[in-house]
DNA sequence: TTTGGTGCAAAGCGTTTGCACCCGC
DNA sequence: GCGGGTGCAAACGCTTTGCACCAAA
């Protein structure tokens, strides 16, 4: 997702784009194909505009997620991950422990479950698929070490 | 798995049975196949031994999961589920949002994905996969309102 | 008796919120 | 100028921890 399709996001909801949200925004479009933590975001984001406050983020990344410019991931009791969204498509991640970079797997479990889950008669509302571990590179250089 | 699987597993680590965590263990029991969070642990634990302490359950959860009795299950930003491990296979759930009932799927995504994955040279150390929605039963309940 | 387990209270962490001020539109 | 956005500080919920005491083996 590019700069262009999210302030035309912006301008149809009635989003402002203040200061620290373009601030926000290039940070996320720098580090495009990487996962970041809140407090990532936070410091790149002081670098761009130093008196950004924490809440600022948080606010603003919750507006992103709702409005489908991030997405939020969530990884066992450890603190959120956010990244731009690549383009509409439903699709999960491989994630990268040590760099933090992630990879879309185009693959969704759910296809291969559908007939089990009617089955069932299941009512499903979310599901959560990511794979964890280390990238190529990453792999690498723990093998030196 | 039942309390004497479990008095095994104890006995071989070395781990004391208190009343506390024969409480906990019980609650575990009684409540096999749905998935509990910590402070309804804590509840049912205090009506078998009043005086226990939260940080006890705590504690012990951790002591049972890296024991592999138990699963813990962590679902977007909520508080963590936890629930006996049924046997040592490997295997993912279905949650019911509303009565916590799980219900395992005897299906993995990783076996579909392996060989785009040894392609790609990542190395997997954890993988989530599970989903969330409403079962037969409580999904009705929902209708009816 | 020894060592690990417990209760208590306090702090930790990531995140959210109430309020007064500020600034984009 | 209006209304949404911000900074600040404080609180939140869940979880962890340091310490002195306790009780299972």
């Amino acid at each position: 997702m590019d700069i262009v399709k999210i302030e035309e996001i912006f301008k149809k909801s009635g989003l402002k784009l203040t200061v620290q949200r373009k601030a926000i925004i290039e940070v996320l479009i720098n580090f495009n194909g990487h996962v970041l933590t809140a407090e990532q975001i936070y410091k790149k984001t002081k670098e761009k505009h130093p008196t950004t406050n924490f809440s600022t983020i948080y606010r603003n990344l919750e507006i992103l997620e709702s409005s489908n410019i991030i997405h939020k991931i969530t990884m066992k009791g450890e603190a959120a991950k956010y990244q731009l969204v690549n383009d509409d498509k439903h699709y999960h991640h491989f994630i990268c422990k040590d760099c933090g970079k992630s990879e879309i797997i185009d693959f969704c479990p759910l296809r291969s479950l559908s007939t089990e889950l009617k089955r069932k008669n299941f009512v499903l509302t979310d599901h959560c698929f990511e794979l964890y571990g280390y990238c190529n590179n990453c792999k690498d250089n723990k093998s030196e070490v």
